[in-house]
DNA sequence: CAAAAATCTTGTCATAAGACAAGAAGTGAA
DNA sequence: TTCACTTCTTGTCTTATGACAAGATTTTTG
């Protein structure tokens, strides 16, 4: 069978994780391929969500509006990384983010379902997957302990380095308020650095 | 059987839930009662846990150290809460913190095979388990918003709303480390707070 | 109990970051 | 192309918070 050519990014994905070719002719057959044009939701606020996505090209942010209605950015999401909501994954319980596409974006879906059966049956498939989510979970909370030890100078230089495509894709407020500042403090900091 | 009047916490934490007696029979069971010292760890980086505890009474506290070296306390407990590693549970990852007892502490431990069986098998405690962990992951990310959004004093306010034992009994170089700010600035959020 | 250690308060000064406002630059749409 | 809209930069001023240090208070320990 001839490797559709959309799933080209899959096999980069899946790839050197020590899955064989048999077990890839059952996982990715389990994605389905998705578009979503910029502004659209992948997720709103209240609604449970039975599946998640891999990001193959394009922007996404996850946001709440706090009580004094400040709209401030949780997450930003890049290329190859997991958009999840980890309450829905593991608790059925509705979310409380609002997940938006920043540009038109290409993405991977899959079933709750099917992610669960394979993560059971699948043992490279499950290490793989257990990697990537202990991952995107460290990487929050490693920024929610920079928010409190840092300053947003240091934050600033964090993400640029290690994710120098969401800061040349994103717009200056959503890196703010991701940052804990102000787009004005972020515009100066910039500035600084530049110099 | 007369009930163990050491139980009398369980009864507590599972009434109204729902639960049957006949369930309590099965849940209780599972539970086992240990007590820790002051300063004891019930988990230190590095370890896989697979196990969580109930609070009955006592303080304990969640840190890391960080790269410049400074200890940082991550979540603050108290009676009642659930101290739980969400790696180790889903992933069976290395914890990245250390969990340590700031007061004589009495807990009631489960293991993760007996706490996963039971979700399966008993709705209600499903249930009632759900809205505690759904509970207390919310609660973090509150506070990872509040961090951004809010200045100190309302955090602080906050704390002091929802936790006031926390307050009165941890010291307050590990609140102000919690709320992001310094032993030295929490002291005069106080006085300001008092006048 | 006394000494040592840890905790908390307070003073002074420095500074990171916010608030607000104006304008520049870029983007999109009719 | 032009007008509107959003994004980004910059200036001025204010303020929340940190850094450091000295005392006061409380707790721990020998």
């Amino acid at each position: 069978m001839a490797e559709n050519l959309d799933q080209h990014f899959l096999n980069k994905v899946f790839e050197g994780s020590g899955i064989t070719k048999d077990e890839l002719q059952v996982i990715i057959p389990k994605y389905k391929q998705v578009k979503f044009n910029k502004n659209d939701y992948l997720l709103q606020e209240g609604q449970v969500e039975k599946k998640y996505w891999f990001i193959e090209s394009g922007f996404i942010r996850s946001y709440i509006i706090d009580t004094e209605g400040n709209d401030i950015t949780f997450n930003l999401y890049a290329s190859k990384d997991v958009v999840i909501d980890y309450p829905s994954i593991f608790f059925f319980s509705p979310t409380r983010e609002n997940i938006q596409a920043l540009t038109d974006c290409v993405c991977w879906e899959i079933k709750l379902e099917d992610f669960q059966e394979m993560f059971g049956s699948i043992s490279s498939f499950r290490e793989q997957q257990k990697s990537l989510l202990v991952g995107s979970y460290f990487a929050l909370k490693q920024h929610s302990i920079s928010l409190i030890a840092d300053e947003a100078k240091v934050r600033y230089l964090r993400l640029l380095k290690e994710k120098p495509q969401i800061v040349q894709n994103v717009s200056l407020k959503h890196i703010a308020t991701f940052l804990g500042i102000t787009d004005t403090s972020l515009s100066r900091i910039r500035k600084e650095i530049s110099n």
